[in-house]
DNA sequence: ACAAAAGTGTTGGAGATACACCCATGA
DNA sequence: TCATGGGTGTATCTCCAACACTTTTGT
């Protein structure tokens, strides 16, 4: 029987934070911080080892809240990605080496992610990351150990969570018109739908709420604005 | 700072294996080594610690593989557990101390559901369960840890994948008849439905096949066999 | 001939889809 | 007054739900 693995792995957590603005969606991208030898960070998702008494929702939420100063926001985990060679980068190695007290240890990484409305933060430099970055999920560049693979899986799930549980307007301001939402569904499910339609099946939805508000300041009929009311 | 975790936890599969039988569905418990002054082993899910050089998906098909000899069974992650209280229980915490070097670190673990044709295979003994068993999933047991928390949202899970990817036919005979298919369905679902709109909706399926055979040895008439075929 | 489950079509209603024009605003 | 996106209703079609009787077999 091959040895059973015994407190020789480390337990992370990585977080794939979606944003949308002006019709792209996106995601947060950190920079790490470079290794002694190292010209420029390599780009990665957020991330950090779990502490020893926090819980694996705790951990997510302190990587957000590390990052964006934010609380509360939107958080799913979707999968445990730990495939004994999920570091076969030679960079990543070079990572580890300098920043992990054990670093040839094989590290499994339970994957969130989370839904910040990009208006209402800041990004603030964290102790993990160089800088942060948002970055267009259609373009996302190599990321670190298996972070793309991370980052399609959870693409796939948030569509998933769009469709059967509408988690949507964790994605918009407070105050939104009707077709920023439309927009937002055309762009995530990469799928167009038709003005009138979409507009009835929004109106059937309780938990959307009209405003004695419109937009201001635009060069067109101003749009009425809507917001979204939790737990009606 | 808190102190980060490395390599002060242990990471496991635990695996809730599913059947169908006579019109019930059915989940696989074990009944724990006991130890030492143990009257009787404690009931729980199957589930194992990971080998270093295991993918997630390699342990969970092992655990499968230990204990019904069956190999290429659906096998589907779920969800991770790892709050740190998850063992609280005294029995549980006696267990460890029996069985594992470090009984008092951290587990979390990452839980499978997998399906099973009941008629196909024989339980085994191995060398982490007493002894196997089959229970209506509505009458589980108590079982160890958090594993009844894991049962249920496996058959969350379950549902899911019923409906959205027609998994059902992993769970009956390789020939099966559509009362016998509607059963399951409507087991699983908690949901009756209309046998001639059942039908309906299962012949627009491209793979499910007719066969050229009927039922023998029932006391009314015959019913039409199929099978179902992967990858159309 | 009887008991038991198998098998089979039609209709009405709800919900989805397709489609085009007028409106309010700022420049 | 023009350019820009905002906002609205109706006809058709597709899909789903409801519903009951005849058939085949073994005893």
């Amino acid at each position: 029987m091959p040895e059973r693995l015994s407190g020789v792995l480390d337990v992370s957590v990585d977080n794939v934070i979606f944003g949308f603005d002006e019709n792209i969606l996106k995601v947060l991208v950190i920079e790490r911080k470079p290794f002694p030898d190292e010209k420029k960070g390599m780009s990665a998702i957020p991330g950090d080892l779990v502490y020893p008494k926090e819980s694996l929702d705790g951990a997510a939420a302190r990587v957000l809240k590390d990052l964006t100063s934010l609380e509360g926001l939107f958080l799913k985990q979707f999968h445990t990605f730990g495939d004994p060679n999920r570091v076969k980068d030679l960079k990543d190695q070079e990572w580890l080496t300098n920043f992990r007290i054990n670093p040839e240890r094989r590290v499994i990484t339970i994957a969130y992610y989370s839904l910040i409305k990009m208006d209402e933060y800041q990004l603030l430099p964290s102790y993990f990351a160089e800088k942060a970055d948002w970055v267009d999920v259609l373009e996302v560049p190599d990321l670190a150990f298996d972070h793309n693979e991370i980052v399609s899986k959870a693409l796939e799930a948030l569509r998933h969570g769009l469709e059967v549980d509408q988690i949507g307007f964790e994605l918009l301001p407070e105050k939104f018109t009707l077709t920023q939402l439309q927009n937002l569904y055309e762009i995530i499910l990469d799928k167009k739908f038709d003005k009138r339609n979409f507009r009835k099946n929004i109106k059937k939805m309780e938990h959307v709420i009209p405003l004695n508000e419109k937009q201001e300041g635009v060069l067109h009929k101003p749009a009425q604005l809507f917001k979204f009311e939790k737990d009606v």
